[in-house]
DNA sequence: TATAAATTAAGTAATTATACTTAGTTTTGT
DNA sequence: ACAAAACTAAGTATAATTACTTAATTTATA
């Protein structure tokens, strides 16, 4: 491949312009556009279609993961490399599956970011170390040969919660009480308690910290 | 000033790997030296001073804050601009009472950054625009004329908080109950609760929301 | 080495939450 | 229009937490 073209996808644009710079001094990486969301990165890719998509998980108004999945939905043809802060299984596994073609922590080296966007913009895969692991761990059952396959399955919402709970969900991760998310929503006390069960029940644990905990490991945010 | 020496400090190195090229692409500025945390920082100026430490508020180990307020006890000749995802008030305080001479989003443009960072190494003060704000809003009763004094006065911690109620704080920020906490401390339920009494009362808060949210604010992580 | 401060932990009454179940009402999909 | 799903909320027993107080040790500091 001759010239590397990049989108880049972060909500800080200092993040932003300090990848960039450090991509273009790299003779043979141009950046041609910039999104500082997953929607803004959509619409840049109506237009601007570039060899590599790299984007952050968190962002504002959409995240990185949707961002992807729908960057695979859509254009088969553009590659996507996947920035994050956290190593947590089930991020990495979400990105697999939403297509991502590399995984690369925050933490990583220049050098290794620089090897990550080479091997994926020619068609490679790359996942940092830690993260290999991880992959290894969850398809030792499955299709063990091949790299991962995108679009395992959409997964989408593991433990359909309704809409209601995803409300309460919400709220109960703000830390508010039973009587203030009662109060919040104007439905009786009584009713919160009820919504706020089966929620538990559905996500299969038993306090608040494991709630926040597969909360956001799965993304329920 | 022909040249400007900076020392990075930030917890993420493609953070800081995409900084430095931004910084060295500007002829004029070099990076001596690289931290990843308060504590590092704080070694690496033993032997290392630079005109200016570029500093990240959330760092594991040692917080940008702390580090700021250690700088500027030992070295009156190092400036310190204070880089952040955060614009809430308390931080920004925070990092002017522990003498910054700069505060920077990272929502800032490269443009603005240089700009900061030259202000900053030359004996100036640069605080972006809502931050400056901030800043006129908490100072109107007081030293009005002039640039913020840097060590207006320590504060440290307003609440005075014990060691151990430090450490109940955090676990209960972990959304961890009295009992868990109780087995993590090796102490009996009833002294944990004793100790998460007390810190609700220092911290005048009600519930666990109210407690998080004033932490959070006062930098009490 | 006093003396204060911090840590530990028990007691107790009142309040609140948990873990369900049952059941009426509303909404949604076909 | 009919059934299924979702939302509402009460009842009930048990468990846990809250809001204190008191008080015995341990540790830090003047």
């Amino acid at each position: 491949m001759d010239i590397i073209n990049v989108v880049l996808a972060d909500d800080h644009v200092l993040v932003r312009d300090g990848i960039k710079a450090l991509l273009e001094d790299q003779s043979g990486v141009v950046v041609i556009d910039e999104a500082s969301n997953g929607k803004e990165a959509l619409e840049v890719l109506k237009t601007n279609k570039p060899h590599v998509l790299i984007i952050d998980i968190r962002m504002p108004e959409m995240n990185g993961i949707d961002a992807v999945r729908e960057v695979n939905r859509l254009y088969t043809d553009v590659r996507t490399l996947v920035l994050s802060m956290h190593d947590s299984e089930e991020y990495v596994l979400q990105a697999i599956q939403a297509g991502a073609d590399g995984y690369l922590l925050k933490g990583a080296s220049k050098e290794e970011f620089l090897k990550a966007l080479n091997k994926v913009a020619s068609g490679g895969k790359y996942f940092t170390g830690d993260v290999s692991a991880i992959i290894m761990n969850n398809f030792v059952n499955g299709n063990t040969n091949t790299a991962v396959a995108p679009k395992v399955k959409p997964v989408e919402d593991p433990f359909k919660l309704t809409k209601r709970e995803k409300q309460i969900l919400n709220l109960v991760l703000q830390l508010k009480n039973n009587k203030d998310i009662a109060d919040e929503l104007s439905i009786s006390k009584r009713t919160a308690e009820v919504h706020r069960f089966n929620l538990m029940k559905k996500l299969e644990v038993k306090n608040l910290m494991e709630l926040s905990n597969k909360a956001k490991a799965y993304g329920l945010e």
